[in-house]
DNA sequence: AAATTATGTTCAAAATAATGAACATTAGTT
DNA sequence: AACTAATGTTCATTATTTTGAACATAATTT
């Protein structure tokens, strides 16, 4: 049966069609994005149309999420408006933008002898493990650490003060503003040269096979 | 004219259907995805169609691409398996371009007056890419950022200083000590508050699924 | 091995998305 | 104000998706 059609079949669209079964929730609705883009470009929607190949009676349909268009149909108009499909969709959705960690919430790790001071600003964790951090560390404060597994990076720049590195048997004196780059598989060590404080940040990915 | 069905109009669907003016590229092939996150829940055709509301044999021409779903219908799937639509589309793309990033995906870091200063303290390009930086921004200056591509993370520390964050719509204001972490699909941009310059420490990760 | 069950695929019908042409509306000109 | 051009919306038709039932196939039980 052929039915009713667009008016009608367009209300229709916005009550009915998306009645799961997770009634909470809707599908984004991509019209006022596709139409923010379109305008942005400056196109009218003939032009949209030409360029996307889809035709301007769905796209002016769409916008107005009057429509529930089809995987490809939404893909052609994210080319033509040269938007990545994904952000496209998105766009609505309203996710978790900001994580926003105060002065207390920052974990802080000290030596035993409270001179060195290591802040964890971050984790990630799904590629491989990677952390940073921001230590300071007054003078003759020590850092001392395990191996932090094969193929793991250790990342420092200091701002300000002297640092000393020891990686196994080499070492290095890293000097304000310098930054230096090593491997992590064996037990290593930092230590405040002085006098002024040790300042910087540490990145480090654990069980990478980054090679530099 | 209702015109052949399934079996036929499914093996055009795939060489058919998609030939818009792009011919280069075509639409996300969700189906593979699909089959592998219903199987992952130990769901069979049947149990899956009920979760969602998709009938059962549209699911299994779905998983076989010989369909070219709905939004509405993409969307039920998805919420069924519990997996952000979003994910669910970008795991078809060929999305690990794991170390060329394209043209509009490489972070605009623009230093405008000079007043915001951004050191590159290192990049590591394996896995997804990562870069950090230090900064060092006088009152008043401003970094002005293009989006990094959709899910990129962007994870602020502020040593010292008074630093605005607007991203998107939102907005935050970063006291000296803390963290912030958000989302850099669109524009955002960086603002030293004073009156003390604004010093801190950047970590960012390009085109992960991160969440948080 | 036949019967039963579980799972996935195809069929015909119904619902609806997409198209091109006609219509409506607004903005700009003479 | 009437005319024209530009832009967006609705209409009738066509093309496709979606559905539920029938069918096919593989796995398990008796």
């Amino acid at each position: 049966m052929q039915q009713k059609k667009d008016a009608s079949s367009s209300s229709s669209f916005a009550r009915d069609a998306f009645v799961g079964q997770n009634t909470s929730d809707r599908p984004p609705l991509v019209g006022k994005e596709i139409q923010r883009l379109r305008q942005e470009h400056q196109l009218t929607l003939d032009e949209l149309a030409s360029k996307s190949g889809v035709s301007k009676s769905i796209l002016s349909q769409i916008e107005r999420d009057h429509s529930n268009p089809t995987l490809s149909t939404i893909w052609r108009i994210s080319q033509a408006l040269k938007q990545p499909l994904v952000d496209m969709l998105s766009s609505g959705e309203e996710k978790p933008r900001f994580e926003h960690l105060k002065v207390n919430q920052t974990p802080v790790v000290s030596s035993t002898d409270g001179k060195f001071v290591l802040k964890i600003l971050g984790t990630l964790g799904t590629v491989s493990t990677l952390q940073w951090y921001e230590f300071k560390a007054e003078e003759g404060g020590i850092l001392e650490s395990e191996s932090h597994g094969s193929g793991s990076l250790e990342n420092l720049t200091l701002v300000s003060g002297k640092l000393l590195v020891i990686s196994g048997t080499e070492s290095r004196e890293l000097i304000s503003g310098e930054t230096l780059r090593f491997l992590t598989d064996s037990p290593h060590r930092l230590e405040s040269l002085g006098p002024e404080p040790a300042h910087g940040f540490m990145v480090n990915l654990l069980n990478s096979n980054e090679s530099f």
